[in-house]
DNA sequence: CTGAAACTTCAAGTACACTTGAAGTCAAGC
DNA sequence: GCTTGACTTCAAGTGTACTTGAAGTTTCAG
């Protein structure tokens, strides 16, 4: 594997050093996530910037977003310059909040959990899982009910969920 | 929306109940994660206790965990006998641990992501980020080199990611 | 007893994130 | 200058988790 002129990177190379396999690499790129220079004979060039884009990515991806959100991110980044420390902090500020949102639901969940192990709420309605305000899950429907019984004993419409 | 048998659902009432359509609840069933019984006209009646179960599928989900992995956990279920509070505990205390850990995991993601927005990583090897143990991500190739370049220089195979 | 809402099955469709394969072109070490 | 590995495009396939639609049946309030 030889290295290109100074600084493109094959996508070979690229895929190497980011661990993302080339389909993908292309995958990203048809998205508009990453870009590249072309050769004369058509081959992908990836300035070494592009690896702190993908890094960045799969990082993302880690966190839940989709692609789409993620390039969205990405498309608030300064696109005539090279972005700074600055842009990349203030990107990552940003998910650090979703990120903080989505600590915070799974420790409730497992508080809920937790809770349930000593509570009985087998049958009962004492149990706190069987708050109904906890419908207001993040993802869908979520963990509404957990370990409980329905909350309304007859007529609950509940509300289409939407993705 | 009338009460069949008493503590039977349909599969209406079981959806409105659970905040799980219809549609979902069938193919949940086609997976084997829920059973029903049939009226003589072959509509399906759901067990009061089927909500529960439903709710402990949402949860899972909501863990990060496939359907497949749900179908096993839930087969672990007694099956001659109506699973009672002992063994839903048993089958929270085992997803405890592993909500555990991504809460663990994500709390790592974000204390890099906070430690990388003040220290200037952009071009440096100096960063936290720029630890090559941090490669053993939990999913996939993970948030490895997150805002930092290549570990190595040179020659890096990247071992092939396996979902 | 009737009519409308709720149910039935089955096939196909959707969205996401990729991977695979075919058929052909490019780059570079010898 | 040739051969081989790396690259190219494009279409189709994969797996997960459902949803949608068509065509027909059941249930139950009135």
């Amino acid at each position: 594997m030889t290295l290109a002129l100074a600084n493109r990177l094959t996508i070979g190379e690229t895929a190497a050093r980011s661990g993302v396999r080339t389909s993908a690499l292309r995958y990203y790129e048809s998205l508009g996530l990453i870009t590249s220079e072309r050769t004369a004979g058509d081959q992908r060039r990836y300035a070494r910037e592009t690896l702190r884009r993908i890094a960045v990515i799969r990082a993302a991806q880690l966190l839940g977003l989709s692609l789409r959100e993620i390039r969205v991110a990405l498309n608030e980044l300064p696109e005539a310059r090279t972005p700074d420390r600055h842009d990349w902090q203030q990107l990552s500020q940003s998910w650090r909040g979703s990120l903080d949102q989505r600590i915070a639901d799974l420790q409730a969940l497992r508080d809920r959990l937790s809770g349930c192990i000593g509570c009985g709420c087998l049958s009962l309605e004492s149990c706190a899982l069987f708050n109904p305000a906890d419908r207001a899950a993040h993802a869908g429907a979520g963990a509404q009910y957990l370990f409980a019984e329905a909350p309304d004993p007859d007529e609950e419409r509940a509300s289409l969920r939407r993705r």
